[in-house]
Order: structure tokens, then C-alpha cells, then sequence
DNA sequence: TGTGTAATGTTATAATATAACATCAAAATA
DNA sequence: TATTTTGATGTTATATTATAACATTACACA
């Protein structure tokens, strides 16, 4: 995975067609039609590399014509059921996701203050909770787990700031 | 924590009251104001004893007389505050907590069937998830764990059904 | 009783998301 | 190729969730 916090202007545009070029691939093999709205949506949120709202999205799109919310939700229900980007549930947003190869629940870290988000995939995070879940008498199907706090560099600035 | 899974009429009744008398204990101890409004949203609460909506609330608030919006919105942010309820991020819905006395994140599992709700706490999730923030320079301060599946009951039937 | 603060009332509006139906484009079938 | 079918998008309206801003009221405390 490309670290958000380590992305510099020069490796972020190729994390952008990388994950563009994954998706194009993915959906071909599958089958399914990566049209040319799914592909802008897949690409302007993966510009911003940190979580954007669907007006957001919605408004961008509109710089090159009329587009009604409609629009920007099916592709985002799109992309999401391809596993290429990721609902974060506490901020109303998305985020792509750099292994839609295999489907999967993310983690994710949100920095409070620079709003930039690692995901990670702890195979033992899960594994817990679902532990936990089925101890009393639960089947677990789908996780959200989002972590709130810092990112590296920001947690300095706090420190030496505060 | 009563179990909502076995939580009759009756014993409910006993869990709404329990429930209210912890909030009026705490409140009074931390001098602050569980006030009318405040105690019925509470109770409302309790009464569903699974996740509800504010407008939910709002509108059985407003069977005795005008109520807006923001008078819900606040005593949801008290309450919430006060670690008297939670809020459920993938639902924009809220439940009450039983164990109000230390504060804390619940780790919640929903059911899709039902939308019955059970909160666990468990020291060994938010372990795990800590140390994996922190493994990547991550400072977490604020975990979101809410996990959705089927209850004990729910599975059963879907098994049979299914 | 006055005086400051916290809580609530009130109105309007922001932000997020979906329903319903019309139209269009692509794929499958004849 | 023409026809049919399906999936994708356009369009309008509206639902749902949440907050801003300012007025008013209740309470605490001097
Ligand atoms: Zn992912
Ligand atoms: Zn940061
Ligand atoms: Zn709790
Ligand atoms: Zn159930």
C-alpha cells in the first residue's frame, strides 16, 4: 500500500493511475463496466487521497456540466460493491482502497488534524472481534472499525505545540 | 448488563428504570443537570432498548407538545457526553450504555434481522487495535467498533429459512 | 433582588441520501 | 441487421439527518 503520509506529489500521481489501472483490470476480469462516471469518481477521489464527501465529488463533476446527486451515489454504490473504495461510517465519506483485489473490511486510522487515513488490514483485529462476537452467540458479518487520533506527524506537532 | 436478548417486559422494565436512577446518581455526583428534556430523551432511549433515531425521538417527544430538532440534538450531545448513551455510527442512531459509571468506548453488535443491539466491552479489542495504530505511528485516541451480523435468535432462524 | 450562565425555544437552513420515473446506451438475441 | 432486453444515466422531487443563529427562559449564586 502506498503510505498517505509518506506521498509525495511525484508518487502520488502514480498512486492514482496505479489504482485506476488495478480497477480497470479488476472490473474487466469481472465482467463489470467501469464506465466513464464510475472511472471519473474512482479517480477524483482517489486525487484527494484522504476521505471525500459525496458532494464534494458531486461538485467537482459539476465543473464539467450538470450532475444531480443520483449520479454520484450509484457510482459510488458501484465502486464500493467492487470493493474499490471504502465508506467510512464516522465521517460520511469514502476513500479508496489500494487491494480491492480481495474483498475485505478495512481499518482505519483518521488523523483529527491533517484528516489524512491509513488503512490497515490486521487479520488479528478481526480475528478478535469476531471471537468476541460469536462468545456470545453473535455471527459476525461485517466489521467498521475507525480509529480517530493522530497521524505520526501530527501527533509531534501536538506534543511540542501543547 | 441486562442482555437485550433475554430482556423481557418485564425485566425491561427494571432496565429502563435502573438505567435512569444510574443517570440521576451520576449526574447528580458530577453537578451536572439531568434536566426534564434530558431524562425523557434518556428514558426513550431505554424504553426501544436498540438504536433510535433522533427524529424518532423527536417525533414521540413531540406527542406532548412543540419540540424542534435542536432541543433533541442537545440532549443526544449531553447525554452523550455524560457516556449515558452512545452513538452508533453506522446507523445515525443512538442507545443507551449500561455502564455509564467509566467511560468508555462500546464495541456494538448489531443485528440486521432484528436491529436488536448488544454492547460488549472488551479490554482485548481495544488492545489489539491500539497496538496496530501504534505499530504505524498512529496515536489513537477514539475507537469505532461496531460490527453487524445476526443475533443468537436471528441466525438460528435464518438457518432453517435459508 | 439583581446578575451572569446554562438551558431551551424558535426559525431557518445545511448536509447527506434516496425515490420514482424518463431516457439512453450497450449487449444479447433473433 | 433489426429487435429485444438489460443496465446505466438523466431529471425532478423529496426524505433524512444535523446545525447555525439568535431570542427567551430558568437557574445558581452573590
Ligand atoms: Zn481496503
Ligand atoms: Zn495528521
Ligand atoms: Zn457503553
Ligand atoms: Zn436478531
Amino acid at each position: 500500500m502506498q503510505d498517505p503520509f509518506v506521498c509525495t506529489p511525484v508518487s502520488h500521481h502514480h498512486c492514482i493511475s496505479s489504482a485506476l489501472d488495478k480497477a480497470e483490470t479488476l472490473c474487466r476480469s469481472r465482467n463489470v463496466r467501469l464506465t466513464p462516471i464510475r472511472h471519473r469518481v474512482l479517480e477524483l477521489i482517489w486525487q484527494q487521497h484522504r476521505p471525500v464527501g459525496a458532494y464534494d465529488l458531486l461538485e467537482q463533476l459539476q465543473q464539467q456540466g450538470r450532475v444531480a446527486p443520483p449520479t454520484v451515489y450509484r457510482a459510488l454504490d458501484f465502486l464500493q460493491q467492487q470493493g474499490l473504495i471504502h465508506r467510512l461510517e464516522s465521517l460520511n465519506a469514502f476513500v479508496g482502497c489500494a487491494h480491492p483485489q480481495h474483498p475485505h473490511q478495512g481499518q482505519f486510522l483518521i488523523c483529527k488534524s491533517c484528516r489524512s487515513l491509513v488503512e490497515i488490514t490486521d487479520p488479528e483485529i478481526s480475528t478478535v472481534i469476531n471471537n468476541r462476537a460469536e462468545a456470545v452467540g453473535f455471527k459476525p458479518l461485517n466489521q467498521t472499525v475507525e480509529v480517530s487520533g493522530f497521524c505520526a506527524g501530527c501527533w509531534q506537532k501536538e506534543q511540542t505545540n501543547g
